[in-house]
DNA sequence: ATGTGCTGGTTACGATCAGGAACCGAAAGA
DNA sequence: TCTTTCGGTTCCTGATCGTAACCAGCACAT
């Protein structure tokens, strides 16, 4: 979340690697990832959100959406009713993204036993 | 980074939330996915990564490598010679995320000026 | 009238982390 | 002897994360 610009006009033809490492750091987050997961069903409002995304704090919602919203994979629609009402929906951007947050997520869960397996092994050797 | 541990075994079941949370905290910094990417292509030493990981510092890659390494995703090799020579490859762990970095890869440099408009656009209206 | 709750935030602050620069030993080359 | 290469490590600063507290506005109950 440090980049605060995207690479400079001379890295234009190829350098995948600022390229990726730079909207990484706005997405690759964990929470980013999450969210856009959760939205990938249909549009939430902002504590429904906020309690299905376990662990997460009302401040790190806000600025993750935010963000989201700032690189336009997330539109946020407020509805002045009393108690107000604010839903965040995926754009068409934040959609085409969900094809590989879904295959991230089910890597991570297919793997999760060998990954935590290889860590032990790791502490266990030093 | 800072999640210590995979998610305690009473999250068992369903609760991918916590178990993408957890991976992603370790596997979806900018610095990993980028080596995944370029350990795609084969084996490579430490300094060889560092040059083609453009603004990457020795004490990120040492530190990600070894987070990779302990994950299982990444085999370090030490060949004791003078200089020493250390190759890094991927595991088949590794490899099995191959297909999911270098989705992301191709979405960030294709996103990439959507991006950077919306963020523009946005920006502005503040 | 007064308290309590829900809404979607914001602010303050301490802990944590990323990242840069400098340093390291060993050996080869000039 | 001086420099370079190799793969690190250590120190330090500034950014970031996360927790807890606070906020206004309105409904409903006491």
């Amino acid at each position: 979340m440090d980049v605060s610009t995207l690479p400079p006009p001379e890295a234009h033809e190829s350098d995948t690697c600022a390229v990726v490492r730079a909207i990484l750091a706005r997405v690759g987050d964990k929470w980013s990832i999450l969210i856009v997961r959760m939205l990938g069903d249909g549009s939430m409002r902002f504590s429904e959100l906020r309690r299905s995304i376990e662990g997460i704090s009302q401040r790190m919602l806000t600025l993750t959406l935010r963000n989201l919203e700032r690189d336009g994979l997330v539109a946020r629609t407020v509805t002045p009713t009393t108690p107000p009402r604010v839903d965040y929906e995926l754009t068409d951007l934040g959609h085409s993204l969900q094809s590989i947050t879904e295959a991230f997520g089910r890597w991570a869960v297919t793997h999760r036993d060998q990954i935590e397996n290889a860590r032990l092994r790791f502490d266990a050797r030093q």
